[in-house]
DNA sequence: GGTATTGTGTAGTGAATGATACAAAAAAAT
DNA sequence: ATTTTTTTGTATCATTCACTACACAATACC
C-alpha cells in the first residue's frame, strides 16, 4: 500500500505518490481544461479522498501550478533548445512553429498547448499562473528576434504568438498533424519573408 | 411599464423587451464567455426574475443560440461582403484578416470573436451551437479559395483559420489594434505568396 | 362583470462545486 | 508500552449552479 519508500519520516506513510498525482493532473487539466476538471475527479482518479488531496497539494489551483511546472519541463515546446543563436532567426522560429504543431497534435486526448488553452480559464489564480508561462515564452521569442532584428521584434513576436495560439486552437478542434504542420510552415514562410527584407 | 407595444395579444404584457435581452446576452457572453455568465447575472442585468427569463428564452443555452444569431448578423466578420469574386483570392482573404483584426480589437470589453472563443466552452449544447457557425465560416472560406485555387484550398483554409483563431486569442489578451493589424497583414502576405506560386 | 390567457414575484428545488472537522489508523521516537 | 507525528476515511460544510412550482397580477375576449 505504501508507494513512497522514503522512510525515516514519522507518522503514517502516504498511500499514494504525489508526483504521480501531478502527472495525472497535468494530463487531466490538459485534456479538459482547469475549470472542467473537478477535485472529485482528481481524487477518484488517484484513488484517494479529499483530505489526502488537500494535505498533499494545498488546493486545486496549487496542483495546477505544479502541473504547469511539469508541463514546462516535459511537454512544452522547448524554446531554449530550439532557439540556439548559431542559426538564422527565421530558421529558429520555423523550428519552433514546426515543433509546436507536432506537440499540439501528438496526442488527441491532450491536443493544443496547456498554457495557451489555460490563459483564458475562469479561475483567477489558475489563469494568472498560466499567464506567467505565456508571457515568459513570448518574451523569450521576442528577445531571440530582437537580438538580430530589433526593429521587427515586436511585429514578428506578435505574429508568431498569434500563429501558435491558432495552431493550439485548431489542434484542439481535431486538425491532424500533417495539416497543422502545413499551416505552421506557411506561418514560418511569412516570417522568413518578413525578416529577409 | 409595458415596453412591447405589440398589443392585441391576450394576457399580461411583458415588462421587458426580449430583443434587448438577446443584445445584452450577446455582450455578456462575448465579454466573459458562456460558462462564466450565470442566469442570475443575466436576469439581474435585465431587471427580471428567473421565471420571466425561462418563459421568454427557454434556457441559458437557447438564449446563447439567439445571441450567436445576433452576433453573426451585427458583429461577426461579414465574409459574404468581403469575399466578392471580382477580386484576387489573396485580396479577399487579406480583407478578411484585416477586418477580423479590427473587429476583434474594436471593444476591449468584448475582445476576440464570440464564435471562436465559444467553440471550446464546457457546455455541450452551447459548444455545438458555436461550432455550427465556426464550421460554416471555415467552409465559406474554403469554397472561396477552392473556386480559383482548388489544390491549395485546404492548406490555405487551415492557415487562415489558425490565424483568425490566433488573432482572437491575442485580442483577448489585450493586444492593441495596430499590433493586431500588423500580425494580420503578415498572415495575409503569407497567403498572397502561397497563392502566387 | 366574468373568464381565459399570459407574465411576474416569491421562494425554493436538487445537483455540483471547492474545501474541512474530526477521529481512527499507522508509523517513528522514547 | 506510551507518546508523538502524519495520513486516512467518513461525513459533511457553505456556496453556487441552472431551473421551477405556485399563486397573484394584468391584460383581452365574451
Amino acid at each position: 500500500m505504501n508507494d513512497t519508500k522514503k522512510s525515516g519520516r514519522r507518522g503514517r506513510p502516504r498511500g499514494f505518490n504525489p508526483d504521480e498525482g501531478v502527472a495525472l493532473a497535468q494530463r487531466l487539466f490538459h485534456a479538459r481544461g482547469y475549470d472542467a476538471v473537478g477535485v472529485a475527479e482528481l481524487t477518484s482518479a488517484l484513488g484517494i479522498n479529499p483530505p489526502s488531496f488537500y494535505a498533499a497539494f494545498g488546493s486545486k489551483a496549487d496542483l495546477f501550478s505544479l502541473a504547469l511546472d511539469r508541463y514546462a519541463i516535459h511537454s512544452a515546446v522547448p524554446l531554449d533548445d530550439l532557439l540556439s543563436p548559431e542559426q538564422p532567426v527565421a530558421a529558429g522560429l520555423a523550428r519552433v512553429l514546426e515543433e509546436a504543431a507536432r506537440r499540439y497534435a501528438a496526442d488527441p486526448a491532450t491536443a493544443g498547448c496547456l498554457v495557451l488553452e489555460s490563459v483564458g480559464c475562469h479561475d483567477e489564480t489558475a489563469r494568472a499562473a498560466a499567464q506567467v508561462f505565456h508571457r515568459a515564452a513570448l518574451e523569450r521569442l521576442r528577445a531571440f528576434i530582437a537580438n538580430r532584428h530589433p526593429d521587427k521584434a515586436e511585429q514578428v513576436t506578435d505574429f508568431i504568438g498569434a500563429v501558435m495560439a491558432g495552431l493550439s486552437a485548431r489542434a484542439r478542434d481535431g486538425l491532424e498533424l500533417d495539416r497543422l504542420l502545413a499551416a505552421a510552415r506557411l506561418g514560418a514562410a511569412a516570417i522568413a519573408e518578413e525578416l529577409s527584407t
